[in-house]
DNA sequence: TTCGGTGATGAAAACGTTTACATTCTGGGC
DNA sequence: GCCCAGAATGTAAACGTTTTCATCACCGAA
């Protein structure tokens, strides 16, 4: 391994020149300067970033823990927080599928102490959690969790804004017998949504929602989809609490002859990349992956320049309606959440 | 900041005893091990990866650079290589979007120094590239990349057989007049799925082709799909070199009610998740995106072995045309292109 | 008791880099 | 001709950890 030595040995100069001519110091001279980088590329010279960062004492690389990598909302998100970090010089350490919170806990600790800061999302975090394996010195910055937790500042999506747009939609086309997709009960994000369709149907005069069981799950949105159909009742409008399961429930539809958006509508959350493709194409909520990780990532920054730092605070991104084919009206129209950003 | 000298302090041990304890060496009592770590863990320690690195040599992270971050096969490549990382207590360091060679050299050199080895994909490297920035101490493993170059392995996917297999099922369904829409020049992959097909077809008695250009864009399949059709010798089949394109082939199809696959058979490559849905479900050629990473990183974790370093060498992933509805033949069938593994 | 062996612990060097401080050199003002 | 300022470069300490080697205490055999 060929080390800043070697190069002072080749360039005739101490290594202290070497270093400085390297990290663009002013005082070195052009004619030095040449020789050393002449040097360096000559003997294939890169210095050792653990070295560096053990004197600097920053590793210029940030951790993203998450849940999985699986599909296109964690492609999108680390492409956001990627693109972010890039453009900031940072490294991007990712770590990903812990199926419990031990594992989760091994993963955060094992970044610790080989990043400047760290995005955290997972299930298996709250308070408790981060206090025994967060270190008071670690910058973090926690994504879509539970929050008012701790230190850390939040950035969420506006799951609930994004439900009340969609369930305003369907009631503005005149639907008023609703029903509603459940995602998994354990998801902070599913539980929103629903929050958020419920309140917007109570508080529009006759109109009523039915409730169905899922779990995010394609095969849950088509058992769901036919459980409607076989029920009394068939509502006029289905909400979906994805678009994996409004894709389900569609099968389900298509399969039993039943027209979407003619006698039914259906609506799902997410606008994956499948959406577009169904038959019809799917009326769902778009929520910004790649500017919500920009913006994590920004924050983290924000929290790790020592000088000020702010409150733990709680940025929501902002969703909006995308109107395509299945709930009955073609405009194209897109109706956007509000923005907010509440401090603590 | 709290270090191993904290701790060696609150548990009025040494550092060498902490380290020890902290590290499972054998020689050190129970009663003291079990001291060293209430200590740490009042204390919050977490060692700092970069000091630790330099004195082991070892950072326990690769690096994986990618030409980019977006959409279903980075996303699925990404998931394959942190498995195998994970399992091997390897970080995963990511690198991506890079427009043009300098901006890859760079990502590639920032890398250096911070990872144990590199695998690399990327259009912009070719033996030059790597000789002038990969250091000869840095393992790397190529891939899906032009083969044989300097002393790396390479890991590809079996392009070339994929095609000739979803070539022959188009020929066992007896289509003869076939089309191939291109994807983009510059590409490897594209053209060694242009092979695959053209030897293929050359092999087979009374059956000929037709070639349109593409560029793996849905848009440019729309053109292809309509110039196919307004041409006078319109083809039994049509074969994509991959979905996307396949999908606006179909919605150019689609849009003249052409029917797929009675008047006109269609098959894409790659099997992204919306192939399932569209209308009718895409046969396609199936790539194993999260086992290609795996191997790759397995393969770089041997390379990474001091003791036994293999010549370098060329690994290929095998493909298998996955048989839907699009090409009239609607048994379930899954024929895989040849595994091969070839020495060099 | 003495001695060698063994098992636990401590002292200190080493890793490659940055940086505060010291040193040398240059040129210009007196 | 002398001195001083300032620029360029060198010297060496520091960073937090692992690991080699030394030390120490204890135990059993002679």
């Amino acid at each position: 391994m060929v080390t800043i030595k070697d190069v002072a040995r080749e360039a005739k100069v101490s290594v202290a020149t070497v270093s400085r001519a390297l990290n663009g110091s002013a005082d070195v001279t052009p004619v030095t300067r040449a020789r050393i980088e002449r040097a360096a590329t000559r003997l294939h010279y890169v210095p050792m970033g653990a070295a560096r960062s053990l004197v600097t004492r920053r590793t210029q690389a940030v951790g993203a823990l998450l849940p999985d990598l699986f599909g296109e909302f964690f492609s999108e998100l680390i492409r956001g927080i990627d693109l972010a970090a890039r453009a900031r010089g940072l490294h991007l350490l990712v770590s990903s599928s812990h199926g419990d919170a031990d594992e989760a806990a091994r993963a955060l600790r094992a970044m610790q102490g080989r990043v400047d800061g760290v995005l955290i999302m997972s299930p298996h975090v709250d308070a408790a959690f981060l206090r025994k394996h967060l270190a008071d010195s670690t910058p973090a910055v926690l994504l879509d969790s539970a929050p008012r937790e701790r230190r850390c500042p939040h950035v969420n999506i506006d799951n609930y804004g994004g439900a009340r747009a969609m369930t305003r939609h369907l009631l503005a086309l005149g639907h008023r017998k609703l029903a509603f997709i459940e995602g998994p009960e354990a998801n902070r994000d599913a539980r929103e949504r629903r929050r958020g369709f419920e309140q917007t149907v109570a508080e529009c005069r006759g109109a009523n929602a039915h409730y169905l069981k899922g779990d995010y799950t394609e095969e849950s949105g088509y058992h769901a989809g036919r459980a409607l159909l076989s029920g009394r009742k068939r509502p006029d409008a289905v909400f979906a609490a994805n678009d994996m399961m409004a894709i389900g429930c569609l099968s389900a539809f298509n399969e039993a002859g039943v027209q979407v958006p003619d006698e039914i509508a259906l609506a799902g959350f997410d606008d994956i990349p499948i959406a577009r493709y169904s038959h019809p194409p799917l009326t769902t909520v778009h929520v910004r992956i790649a500017q919500l990780g920009h913006a994590a990532l920004e924050r983290l920054v924000m929290q790790m320049q020592p000088l000020d730092k702010p409150e733990a605070d709680v940025t929501t991104m902002s969703c909006e309606v995308v109107v395509r084919a299945s709930c009955g009206s073609h405009a194209n129209a897109r109706m956007q959440s509000k923005k907010i950003h509440i401090p603590t």
